[in-house]
DNA sequence: GGCTATTTGCTCGTATGCAAGTAAAGTGAC
DNA sequence: GTCACTTTACTTGCATACGAGCAAATAGCC
């Protein structure tokens, strides 16, 4: 075992992560948007008008780096900070009707980049294989 | 089929990835070293005295990467440049002393972070786990 | 009611990651 | 030998990613 660096475990899933980040990229980028905002339209598209904590939970991202993603979405008209009339502290992202049109389209493209991408996988191999990415990503 | 966001193939290994990250760098981070730094010093223990070309080829990372992450790890004083004789175009990253002990002891903490990343799993399911890593990796 | 602890979203600093472009050096066709 | 092409490492610009720390607002305890 690890008789190379390749073998490592942590720079296998980095580099299988790497190439779906390229591919998933490649499928959107004529939106306009990068991969993580891809990402984010999906999760809002998912549930609207929620908070910038909230959101930060499920797409697992920390507030500094959403912080940065929300400025650039709302740049490019996708998304709206509205003021929480009842939490002066948070805010409410929303998607712009502009918005909502990109991201039903991400998850259209969404659907078959997922089977594309795992097109020469069997479905036990997908399933298996899901079912442990998503164990390690909990706790390793 | 994906139903929710969470569901997405990129979305899973993305965060498996970062899961991985983070416990890689929990385990090296007394020696001073970032995830990415320890992982390039695991390969110069493999390789040593390459050029920056190679070295890119093997860690998977393009020369701008390179560059950032060589900068640092000779500020630390575990890796030199030294000018290929053979080609002035070419530089060969050699380690230190001091670097040669650092990515000896991150070895030593690979083998065992890697048994105890995975310790959930069994040896099949790693095994596949590991080949389908591989092969998304390649092309997706 | 008033004080403290927590929550919320932000900024700053550092470290990847990649696209695009550059200067210097090497290679090859003629 | 000369000129075009390639290779090498570097730089710049942008987008994540996270730790640490901040001010404003809220919640909880007395």
């Amino acid at each position: 075992m690890l008789k190379k660096p390749e073998d490592c475990i942590f720079f296998q899933l980095a580099k299988a992560a790497q190439a779906g980040v390229r591919y998933w990229t490649s499928r959107i980028a004529h939106l306009n948007v990068t991969a993580v905002q891809g990402l984010v339209l999906a999760f809002l598209a998912d549930e609207d008008r929620v908070t910038s904590a909230r959101l930060g939970q499920r797409v697992q991202l920390d507030s500094a780096t959403l912080t940065g993603i929300l400025d650039r979405l709302e740049r490019l008209g996708f998304v709206e900070r509205r003021k929480n009339p009842h939490d002066r502290r948070s805010i409410l992202i929303c998607l712009t009707d502009e918005g909502k049109r990109v991201a039903r389209e991400i998850l259209r493209i969404s659907r078959e980049a997922n089977a594309s991408f795992l097109k020469e996988i069997s479905q036990e191999e997908e399933a298996l294989f899901r079912s442990l990415l998503v164990r390690l990503a909990q706790g390793g």
